[in-house]
DNA sequence: TATTGTTATACTCTATAACTATA
DNA sequence: TATAGTTATAGAGTATAACAATA
Protein backbone atom coordinates (compact mmCIF):
# COMPACT_ATOMS: atom_id res chain seq x y z
CA UNK A 1 0.00 0.00 0.00
CA UNK A 2 1.58 3.54 -0.86
CA UNK A 3 0.54 6.55 -0.30
CA UNK A 4 0.38 10.12 1.79
CA UNK A 5 2.04 9.97 4.94
CA UNK A 6 0.44 8.99 8.08
CA UNK A 7 0.41 11.88 9.78
CA UNK A 8 -2.87 13.94 9.58
CA UNK A 9 -3.04 17.06 9.76
CA UNK A 10 -1.80 18.02 6.64
CA UNK A 11 -1.28 21.19 5.99
CA UNK A 12 -1.00 20.27 2.12
CA UNK A 13 -3.94 18.47 0.56
CA UNK A 14 -4.43 15.80 -2.27
CA UNK A 15 -6.05 17.27 -4.94
CA UNK A 16 -9.77 16.92 -5.02
CA UNK A 17 -10.84 15.57 -7.95
CA UNK A 18 -9.33 13.12 -10.00
CA UNK A 19 -10.01 11.61 -14.00
CA UNK A 20 -10.17 7.77 -12.75
CA UNK A 21 -11.45 6.54 -15.51
CA UNK A 22 -10.40 9.32 -18.45
CA UNK A 23 -7.84 8.57 -20.79
CA UNK A 24 -7.50 12.33 -21.06
CA UNK A 25 -4.82 12.64 -17.59
CA UNK A 26 -2.00 12.82 -20.54
CA UNK A 27 1.29 14.56 -20.37
CA UNK A 28 2.12 16.97 -22.65
CA UNK A 29 5.64 16.48 -23.03
CA UNK A 30 6.89 19.77 -24.16
CA UNK A 31 4.94 21.65 -21.08
CA UNK A 32 5.18 19.55 -18.19
CA UNK A 33 2.66 17.28 -16.84
CA UNK A 34 -0.90 19.28 -17.27
CA UNK A 35 -2.89 16.88 -15.41
CA UNK A 36 -1.68 13.86 -12.63
CA UNK A 37 -2.57 10.44 -13.66
CA UNK A 38 -3.55 8.76 -10.36
CA UNK A 39 -5.22 5.96 -12.48
CA UNK A 40 -2.73 3.40 -11.13
CA UNK A 41 -2.63 4.43 -7.63
CA UNK A 42 -6.39 4.27 -7.38
CA UNK A 43 -6.53 0.80 -8.52
CA UNK A 44 -5.27 -0.16 -4.89
CA UNK A 45 -7.04 -1.25 -2.09
CA UNK A 46 -4.77 -0.21 0.50
CA UNK A 47 -4.17 3.54 -1.32
CA UNK A 48 -7.99 4.17 -1.11
CA UNK A 49 -8.16 2.67 2.10
CA UNK A 50 -5.69 5.21 3.60
CA UNK A 51 -6.69 8.21 1.60
CA UNK A 52 -10.45 7.35 3.08
CA UNK A 53 -8.97 6.93 6.53
CA UNK A 54 -6.94 10.39 6.36
CA UNK A 55 -10.31 11.63 5.03
CA UNK A 56 -11.93 10.73 8.05
CA UNK A 57 -9.02 11.94 10.00
CA UNK A 58 -8.87 15.34 8.74
CA UNK A 59 -12.63 15.96 10.07
CA UNK A 60 -12.31 13.92 13.25
CA UNK A 61 -9.09 15.88 14.22
CA UNK A 62 -11.55 19.08 13.61
CA UNK A 63 -14.59 18.04 15.45
CA UNK A 64 -12.30 16.74 18.04
CA UNK A 65 -10.42 19.31 19.42
CA UNK A 66 -12.60 21.03 21.46
CA UNK A 67 -12.60 17.79 23.39
CA UNK A 68 -9.14 17.63 23.56
CA UNK A 69 -8.80 14.26 22.00
CA UNK A 70 -6.60 13.08 18.96
CA UNK A 71 -7.50 9.76 17.48
CA UNK A 72 -5.47 7.01 19.37
CA UNK A 73 -7.03 8.84 22.41
CA UNK A 74 -10.32 8.51 21.24
CA UNK A 75 -10.35 4.78 20.46
CA UNK A 76 -8.57 4.20 23.57
CA UNK A 77 -11.38 5.96 25.88
CA UNK A 78 -13.90 4.51 24.12
CA UNK A 79 -12.71 1.12 24.48
CA UNK A 80 -12.71 2.16 28.21
CA UNK A 81 -16.05 3.61 28.21
CA UNK A 82 -17.28 -0.02 26.92
CA UNK A 83 -15.30 -2.19 28.91
CA UNK A 84 -14.42 -1.03 32.66
CA UNK A 85 -11.64 -2.64 34.13
CA UNK A 86 -9.72 -2.94 30.82
CA UNK A 87 -6.16 -3.19 31.24
CA UNK A 88 -3.25 -1.59 29.09
CA UNK A 89 -2.15 -4.45 28.08
CA UNK A 90 -5.26 -5.62 26.63
CA UNK A 91 -5.72 -2.17 25.20
CA UNK A 92 -2.33 -1.94 23.86
CA UNK A 93 -3.11 -5.19 22.09
CA UNK A 94 -6.47 -4.74 20.60
CA UNK A 95 -5.32 -1.14 19.03
CA UNK A 96 -1.86 -2.08 18.35
CA UNK A 97 -0.49 0.35 20.27
CA UNK A 98 2.97 -0.39 22.09
CA UNK A 99 2.94 -0.48 26.42
CA UNK A 100 5.51 2.47 26.42
CA UNK A 101 3.80 4.45 24.82
CA UNK A 102 0.18 3.60 26.14
CA UNK A 103 1.83 4.77 29.84
CA UNK A 104 1.95 8.12 29.38
CA UNK A 105 -1.35 8.12 27.13
CA UNK A 106 -3.41 6.70 30.42
CA UNK A 107 -1.22 8.89 32.67
CA UNK A 108 -2.32 12.39 30.75
CA UNK A 109 -6.38 10.78 31.47
CA UNK A 110 -5.41 10.52 35.04
CA UNK A 111 -4.12 14.13 35.00
CA UNK A 112 -7.08 15.16 33.03
CA UNK A 113 -10.04 13.72 35.59
CA UNK A 114 -11.27 11.61 32.96
CA UNK A 115 -9.53 8.07 34.23
CA UNK A 116 -9.19 5.88 36.80
CA UNK A 117 -6.77 3.17 37.43
CA UNK A 118 -7.63 0.37 40.16
CA UNK A 119 -6.02 -2.33 41.51
CA UNK A 120 -7.17 -5.42 39.34
CA UNK A 121 -9.23 -8.40 40.98
CA UNK A 122 -7.17 -11.02 40.54
CA UNK A 123 -3.94 -10.16 39.25
CA UNK A 124 -1.84 -7.35 41.13
CA UNK A 125 0.84 -6.90 38.27
CA UNK A 126 -2.16 -5.46 35.90
CA UNK A 127 -4.30 -2.38 36.80
CA UNK A 128 -8.41 -2.01 35.59
CA UNK A 129 -8.89 1.16 33.93
CA UNK A 130 -12.15 2.95 34.43
CA UNK A 131 -13.58 6.32 33.60
CA UNK A 132 -14.51 8.85 35.91
CA UNK A 133 -17.79 10.77 36.05
CA UNK A 134 -16.47 13.53 34.29
CA UNK A 135 -14.86 10.96 31.80
CA UNK A 136 -18.45 9.29 31.13
CA UNK A 137 -19.77 12.80 30.39
CA UNK A 138 -17.49 14.05 27.94
CA UNK A 139 -17.13 10.45 25.94
CA UNK A 140 -20.54 10.50 25.54
CA UNK A 141 -20.68 13.79 24.04
CA UNK A 142 -17.23 12.61 22.21
CA UNK A 143 -19.08 9.56 20.59
CA UNK A 144 -21.66 11.63 19.62
CA UNK A 145 -19.66 13.30 18.03
CA UNK A 146 -17.68 10.58 16.24
CA UNK A 147 -20.72 9.14 14.61
CA UNK A 148 -22.55 12.56 13.61
CA UNK A 149 -18.87 13.03 11.84
CA UNK A 150 -18.71 9.80 10.06
CA UNK A 151 -22.11 10.70 9.14
CA UNK A 152 -21.26 13.96 7.71
CA UNK A 153 -18.11 12.75 5.78
CA UNK A 154 -20.16 9.83 4.16
CA UNK A 155 -23.08 11.76 3.39
CA UNK A 156 -22.14 10.11 -0.57
CA UNK A 157 -23.37 7.11 0.94
CA UNK A 158 -26.37 5.62 1.73
CA UNK A 159 -26.82 4.17 4.93
CA UNK A 160 -27.00 0.43 3.11
CA UNK A 161 -23.63 1.39 1.40
CA UNK A 162 -22.05 2.01 4.18
CA UNK A 163 -22.92 -1.30 6.05
CA UNK A 164 -21.50 -2.89 3.06
CA UNK A 165 -17.93 -0.49 2.74
CA UNK A 166 -17.53 -1.66 6.46
CA UNK A 167 -18.27 -5.42 5.94
CA UNK A 168 -15.98 -5.24 3.01
CA UNK A 169 -13.34 -3.54 5.45
CA UNK A 170 -13.72 -5.87 8.17
CA UNK A 171 -12.83 -8.58 5.56
CA UNK A 172 -9.99 -7.68 4.84
CA UNK A 173 -8.16 -7.04 8.14
CA UNK A 174 -10.09 -9.24 10.54
CA UNK B 1 -11.30 8.35 13.33
CA UNK B 2 -9.75 6.47 15.64
CA UNK B 3 -7.37 3.70 16.15
CA UNK B 4 -3.60 2.70 16.05
CA UNK B 5 -1.11 4.77 15.29
CA UNK B 6 -0.32 5.69 11.84
CA UNK B 7 3.13 3.91 12.01
CA UNK B 8 3.27 1.12 9.84
CA UNK B 9 5.48 -2.05 11.14
CA UNK B 10 3.79 -2.73 14.52
CA UNK B 11 5.77 -5.20 16.37
CA UNK B 12 2.66 -6.01 18.14
CA UNK B 13 -0.55 -6.36 16.33
CA UNK B 14 -4.51 -5.98 17.10
CA UNK B 15 -5.80 -9.23 18.11
CA UNK B 16 -7.37 -11.55 14.58
CA UNK B 17 -10.70 -12.05 15.53
CA UNK B 18 -13.33 -9.76 16.98
CA UNK B 19 -16.89 -10.33 18.15
CA UNK B 20 -18.19 -7.83 16.27
CA UNK B 21 -21.82 -8.15 16.71
CA UNK B 22 -21.92 -11.09 19.32
CA UNK B 23 -23.14 -9.19 23.02
CA UNK B 24 -21.34 -12.27 24.58
CA UNK B 25 -18.47 -9.64 24.36
CA UNK B 26 -18.95 -9.63 27.90
CA UNK B 27 -17.19 -7.76 31.48
CA UNK B 28 -16.71 -10.10 34.14
CA UNK B 29 -15.97 -7.68 36.72
CA UNK B 30 -14.76 -9.28 39.62
CA UNK B 31 -12.11 -11.20 36.77
CA UNK B 32 -11.34 -8.68 34.77
CA UNK B 33 -12.38 -7.72 31.12
CA UNK B 34 -12.74 -11.64 29.48
CA UNK B 35 -13.49 -10.54 25.78
CA UNK B 36 -12.75 -6.89 24.75
CA UNK B 37 -15.93 -5.44 23.00
CA UNK B 38 -14.82 -3.66 19.99
CA UNK B 39 -18.59 -3.21 18.35
CA UNK B 40 -18.91 0.13 18.56
CA UNK B 41 -15.15 1.64 16.97
CA UNK B 42 -16.18 -0.98 14.23
CA UNK B 43 -19.23 0.60 13.44
CA UNK B 44 -16.74 3.71 12.75
CA UNK B 45 -16.13 4.35 8.82
CA UNK B 46 -12.85 5.95 9.57
CA UNK B 47 -11.66 3.05 12.23
CA UNK B 48 -12.08 0.21 9.25
CA UNK B 49 -11.01 2.01 6.81
CA UNK B 50 -7.58 2.99 8.71
CA UNK B 51 -7.45 -1.16 9.89
CA UNK B 52 -7.86 -2.08 6.94
CA UNK B 53 -4.70 0.14 5.27
CA UNK B 54 -2.68 -0.79 8.10
CA UNK B 55 -3.35 -4.19 6.86
CA UNK B 56 -2.30 -4.26 3.71
CA UNK B 57 1.06 -2.06 4.82
CA UNK B 58 1.86 -4.63 7.05
CA UNK B 59 2.26 -7.05 3.82
CA UNK B 60 3.71 -4.65 1.76
CA UNK B 61 6.58 -3.46 3.56
CA UNK B 62 7.33 -7.08 3.88
CA UNK B 63 6.86 -7.77 0.70
CA UNK B 64 8.59 -4.54 -1.22
CA UNK B 65 11.82 -4.77 1.19
CA UNK B 66 13.37 -6.47 -1.36
CA UNK B 67 13.13 -3.10 -3.89
CA UNK B 68 14.11 -0.80 -0.92
CA UNK B 69 10.58 0.96 -1.55
CA UNK B 70 8.08 1.87 1.52
CA UNK B 71 4.73 2.70 0.96
CA UNK B 72 5.56 6.48 0.89
CA UNK B 73 8.50 5.68 -1.80
CA UNK B 74 6.38 3.63 -4.10
CA UNK B 75 3.56 5.67 -4.45
CA UNK B 76 6.05 8.75 -5.69
CA UNK B 77 7.89 6.66 -8.16
CA UNK B 78 4.40 4.68 -9.66
CA UNK B 79 3.37 8.14 -9.94
CA UNK B 80 7.06 9.47 -11.18
CA UNK B 81 6.37 6.27 -13.87
CA UNK B 82 3.19 6.98 -15.08
CA UNK B 83 3.59 10.81 -15.12
CA UNK B 84 6.97 11.55 -16.91
CA UNK B 85 7.93 14.65 -16.43
CA UNK B 86 5.72 15.39 -13.30
CA UNK B 87 7.52 18.04 -10.38
CA UNK B 88 7.81 17.61 -6.99
CA UNK B 89 5.08 20.18 -6.53
CA UNK B 90 3.00 18.06 -8.51
CA UNK B 91 3.69 15.00 -6.62
CA UNK B 92 3.59 16.81 -3.38
CA UNK B 93 0.13 18.22 -4.22
CA UNK B 94 -1.17 14.85 -5.35
CA UNK B 95 0.17 12.63 -2.51
CA UNK B 96 -0.48 15.15 0.24
CA UNK B 97 3.42 15.29 0.95
CA UNK B 98 5.20 18.58 2.35
CA UNK B 99 8.27 19.98 -0.37
CA UNK B 100 10.81 19.54 2.33
CA UNK B 101 10.27 16.25 2.82
CA UNK B 102 9.66 15.25 -0.51
CA UNK B 103 13.81 16.88 -1.96
CA UNK B 104 15.49 13.67 0.82
CA UNK B 105 13.48 11.28 -0.98
CA UNK B 106 13.75 12.69 -4.34
CA UNK B 107 17.88 12.91 -4.41
CA UNK B 108 17.50 9.30 -2.32
CA UNK B 109 16.24 8.53 -5.76
CA UNK B 110 18.60 9.70 -7.93
CA UNK B 111 21.49 8.30 -5.52
CA UNK B 112 19.97 4.98 -6.26
CA UNK B 113 20.16 6.15 -9.57
CA UNK B 114 16.29 4.98 -10.05
CA UNK B 115 15.49 8.70 -10.71
CA UNK B 116 16.63 12.10 -12.77
CA UNK B 117 15.63 15.50 -12.23
CA UNK B 118 15.99 17.24 -15.82
CA UNK B 119 15.68 20.97 -16.86
CA UNK B 120 11.33 21.90 -16.63
CA UNK B 121 10.67 22.88 -20.67
CA UNK B 122 8.69 25.62 -19.60
CA UNK B 123 9.77 26.65 -16.18
CA UNK B 124 12.95 27.18 -14.99
CA UNK B 125 12.84 27.45 -11.45
CA UNK B 126 11.08 24.09 -11.68
CA UNK B 127 12.24 20.25 -13.00
CA UNK B 128 10.57 17.27 -14.68
CA UNK B 129 11.29 14.02 -12.90
CA UNK B 130 11.74 10.80 -14.90
CA UNK B 131 12.59 7.36 -14.42
CA UNK B 132 15.88 6.13 -15.38
CA UNK B 133 16.31 2.84 -17.13
CA UNK B 134 16.97 0.96 -14.17
CA UNK B 135 14.32 2.67 -11.97
CA UNK B 136 12.24 1.67 -15.14
CA UNK B 137 12.91 -1.83 -14.53
CA UNK B 138 12.54 -1.65 -10.82
CA UNK B 139 9.16 -0.15 -10.78
CA UNK B 140 7.79 -2.73 -13.92
CA UNK B 141 8.54 -5.39 -11.14
CA UNK B 142 7.14 -3.68 -7.96
CA UNK B 143 3.90 -2.60 -9.63
CA UNK B 144 3.20 -5.87 -10.09
CA UNK B 145 4.21 -7.22 -6.92
CA UNK B 146 1.86 -4.52 -5.50
CA UNK B 147 -0.30 -5.51 -7.67
CA UNK B 148 -0.17 -9.23 -6.48
CA UNK B 149 -0.41 -8.38 -2.92
CA UNK B 150 -2.93 -6.86 -2.63
CA UNK B 151 -5.09 -9.74 -4.16
CA UNK B 152 -3.53 -11.93 -1.40
CA UNK B 153 -5.01 -9.04 0.80
CA UNK B 154 -8.13 -9.54 -0.33
CA UNK B 155 -8.54 -12.57 -1.26
CA UNK B 156 -11.55 -12.66 1.11
CA UNK B 157 -13.34 -10.51 -1.61
CA UNK B 158 -14.15 -11.48 -5.41
CA UNK B 159 -13.59 -8.55 -7.85
CA UNK B 160 -16.68 -7.66 -8.11
CA UNK B 161 -16.43 -6.94 -4.35
CA UNK B 162 -13.28 -5.14 -4.69
CA UNK B 163 -14.21 -2.62 -7.29
CA UNK B 164 -17.54 -1.87 -5.29
CA UNK B 165 -14.85 -1.19 -2.07
CA UNK B 166 -12.72 0.89 -4.19
CA UNK B 167 -15.86 2.88 -5.18
CA UNK B 168 -16.94 3.27 -2.04
CA UNK B 169 -14.04 4.58 -0.59
CA UNK B 170 -13.20 6.95 -3.06
CA UNK B 171 -16.48 8.54 -2.53
CA UNK B 172 -15.08 9.16 0.90
CA UNK B 173 -11.96 11.24 -0.22
CA UNK B 174 -12.82 12.17 -3.75
C1' DT C 1 10.44 -18.40 33.39
C1' DA C 2 6.83 -15.30 31.61
C1' DT C 3 4.04 -11.17 32.01
C1' DT C 4 2.34 -6.23 33.50
C1' DG C 5 3.66 -1.93 33.84
C1' DT C 6 7.25 1.31 33.64
C1' DT C 7 11.44 4.39 32.35
C1' DA C 8 14.65 6.06 29.22
C1' DT C 9 15.90 6.57 24.72
C1' DA C 10 16.40 6.11 19.67
C1' DC C 11 14.34 6.32 15.37
C1' DT C 12 11.08 7.70 11.81
C1' DC C 13 7.82 10.60 10.01
C1' DT C 14 5.67 15.06 9.62
C1' DA C 15 5.53 20.18 10.18
C1' DT C 16 7.36 25.08 10.32
C1' DA C 17 10.48 28.91 9.15
C1' DA C 18 13.43 30.94 6.22
C1' DC C 19 16.26 31.33 2.11
C1' DT C 20 17.34 31.31 -3.50
C1' DA C 21 16.11 31.62 -8.00
C1' DT C 22 12.94 32.23 -11.00
C1' DA C 23 7.98 33.67 -12.59
C1' DT D 1 4.28 39.50 -5.19
C1' DA D 2 3.97 34.56 -5.75
C1' DT D 3 5.91 30.02 -6.66
C1' DA D 4 9.48 25.77 -7.06
C1' DG D 5 12.89 23.97 -4.78
C1' DT D 6 15.90 23.81 -0.91
C1' DT D 7 17.95 23.79 4.01
C1' DA D 8 17.71 23.40 8.80
C1' DT D 9 15.15 22.23 12.58
C1' DA D 10 11.28 21.30 15.54
C1' DG D 11 7.75 18.18 16.77
C1' DA D 12 4.82 14.11 16.93
C1' DG D 13 4.53 9.28 16.58
C1' DT D 14 6.53 4.80 16.98
C1' DA D 15 10.10 1.36 18.34
C1' DT D 16 13.76 -1.06 21.29
C1' DA D 17 16.15 -2.23 25.67
C1' DA D 18 16.12 -2.86 30.31
C1' DC D 19 14.14 -2.94 34.91
C1' DA D 20 10.78 -3.99 39.17
C1' DA D 21 6.89 -6.40 40.78
C1' DT D 22 4.06 -10.21 40.33
C1' DA D 23 2.33 -14.52 38.12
Amino acid sequence: MPSPGPGARQAMRPRSSAPASSPKARAIADQGIEEVDTRYLESLIGYNARRAALAVIEVFLERMAPYGLKPVDFSTLSLITHNPGITARQLCHTLGLLPPNMVGMVSAFERRGLVERRAHPTDRRAQGLYLTEAGQTLMTQAEQTASALEQDVAHKLTAQQQKTLMGLLQKIYL
